[in-house]
DNA sequence: AGCACTGTTTACAT
DNA sequence: TATGTAAACAGTGC
């Protein structure tokens, strides 16, 4: 479901409700979302306190007070904080009780969504974070040069390789299309042909449209309701994805598939 | 009914 | 190494 601006939804939205709780007990029901041992993720987290929620790229990270817990919610995964045994359906695979009597669900319709539990010494250091590019939101300081040489190495589209986390984190298929829209470049060109001045602008545009986004708490579509029952209200801010018609040049946006993913983009605005 | 589609990532084949 | 495809899974809509 998630690119950045929904995940750091979802991170705000839950450090206000369970950052100094303690996990209890945790129940797995399915256990491939678990990437560890279950008993070592579990005598891990068990009677450990939630200190902060953070995020780099599209990872939610539970700061715990001895480690880590490193949440992907993939295309579905979402989570409830509610009383104990006030919710319960079948997408639910895993329930952190906390010491307040409350728990924190993760429902996840598709399965695909991952937690992995690392200790504060490894964080950063192995996979998955090691992984992550440049986040537009909480990096300080760009390195263009590093961005541009990455991307000047590849030669497939552009869209594709924005999608690539390990160059820059956290756009998804709708914000690589909005960014690539603002900075008037056609998803289909190779990646090679890209110029330092418009990987300054995708880099501009990711960060403007990211705060933008943030702002309005993400975009929801046909997700009924968001992570959290918060419902996103980017979506009226969209220009291209799931649109018809060029806010521009008033012609017929076009819809292909790159790599797989609808890919929306006016082809007289976007070169 | 059957197929196409879905805000993601990765394993595998070439 | 780089790139393209299929798979992980379940639901919705036509």
């Amino acid at each position: 479901m998630p690119e950045l601006p929904e995940v750091e939804t979802v991170r705000r939205v839950l450090s206000e409700q369970i950052i100094g709780l303690k996990i209890v007990n945790i129940e797995i029901r399915y256990s491939s979302i678990v990437e560890d041992d279950i008993d070592y993720f579990k005598n891990n987290i068990i009677n450990k306190e939630i200190i902060n929620i953070s995020r780099l790229g599209k990872f939610l990270i539970f700061n715990l007070d001895n480690g880590n817990i490193i949440s992907h919610l993939r295309m579905e995964g979402k989570y409830f904080y509610v009383p104990n045994n006030t919710l319960d359906n079948k997408h639910i695979h895993v329930i952190f009780y906390l010491s307040n009597g409350y728990m924190l669900c993760y429902q996840d319709v598709r399965k695909f969504g991952r937690m992995v539990y690392k200790k504060n010494d490894a964080l950063y250091t192995t996979p998955p974070l090691i992984n992550v590019g440049f986040d537009p939101i909480i990096s300080q300081n760009v390195n263009t040069d590093d961005i541009y040489n990455k991307i000047n190495n590849k030669k497939i589209e552009i869209k594709t390789t924005l999608l690539d986390q390990s160059i820059i984190a956290g756009l998804g298929n709708i914000y690589v299309d909005e960014v690539l829209y603002a900075c008037r470049i056609n998803p289909h060109r190779a990646s090679n042909t890209i110029t330092i001045d418009e990987v300054n602008s995708i880099i501009t545009e990711s960060i403007r449209i990211f705060k933008l986004s943030i702002e309005n708490k993400g975009t929801t579509i046909r997700s009924y309701t968001s992570s959290l029952n918060v419902i996103g209200n980017y979506q009226n801010f969209l220009l291209v994805h799931t649109k018809n018609e060029c806010s521009h040049c008033k012609s017929v946006l076009k819809r292909d598939k790159i790599n797989g993913r609808t890919t929306y983009y006016c082809n007289s605005c976007q070169r």
